[in-house]
DNA sequence: TGTTTTTTGCAAGCTACTTGCATATTCAAC
DNA sequence: GTTGAATATGCAAGTAGCTTGCAAAAAACA
């Protein structure tokens, strides 16, 4: 986890319990260390990650899972299945809508912003469809990958 | 599994067993069962719901992975994680690429034909990436549910 | 047809994730 | 602040989807 000046330290202990209590989540000192460390750390990253990121002993795997998943229930945090058997989580920026490319080798994940699904999902609302949201993954080999 | 005129099955039959060959996989029973399902019933289905599927005591679950993890390998199949921990298979017909939709309560899958995606593989083939595959789910509550 | 290679079935194993329960923490009412 | 009900956490055990090792069986190739 980086190192931030004890002052933007305290604004983004600030942050996080704003956006918990917005949420209508507790605050707890678990969920403000995940939601800091999501808030800074761009992922999208593992629950494993997660918490071998976080100041040892500081929050068990269990409770990492269950904020994680209480977190994309409120739509805090953001899924992708980009790795079988594996989730990544990250934080949902709604100015910075984005989607991902992995690297069938080095499963190395980028990030890229285009997006445009605003026609589709216009037609699946006339289809009755609500609270549509949409995950769009890319999977290709890397420019080194291909090369080596 | 659909009941076919005698005919039709030794189509299908043979028609896996070209498309087998056309891979360099060595044609087996099991083989021609998984992928003859899937020529015949739009999936996608998870590794269970295909052996449920099958006539009993035709195919182990392992043989069933095993087969899958080759077909997606040759790309024969798709993957897709519309749910978690749980991957869903269904054979790639390249004349009818799509995307599917699953609502997020009774986790109906539906599929749909646009794709708008070529402009942005296209700038990801600029910046180097090789075999350029995507994924786009999206997630919604569908109009049954959203009622209920 | 024989032999080499590949595949299958079975059972055990692996791993990401979840859950039950006792303890600890949060939060709201006072 | 203090207290008490509600909620969250840590720990350990459990679950489920998927994989793997190995011996037997089937397919491929000559």
């Amino acid at each position: 986890m980086s190192v931030l000046h004890p002052k933007k330290e305290i604004e983004r202990e600030a942050m996080c319990s704003k956006l918990l209590k917005d949420k209508g989540l507790s605050i707890t000192a678990p969920r403000k260390l995940i939601l800091g460390l999501l808030l800074i750390e761009h992922g999208p990253f593992s629950a494993e990650e997660i918490h071998q990121k976080l100041p040892k002993n500081s929050c068990d795997q269990a409770t990492i899972y269950r904020c994680l998943n209480q977190f994309v229930e409120v739509q805090l945090v953001n899924t992708s299945f980009l790795e079988k058997d594996m989730a990544h989580f990250e934080y949902n920026d709604p100015l910075h809508h984005h989607h991902h490319i992995i690297c069938k080798i080095c499963k190395k994940i980028e990030s890229f912003h285009e997006c445009l699904m605003d026609k589709i999902e216009l037609n699946l609302q006339k289809k009755g469809y609500k609270e549509i949201q949409h995950r769009l993954e890319f999977f290709a080999v890397c420019e080194i990958c291909a090369k080596g």
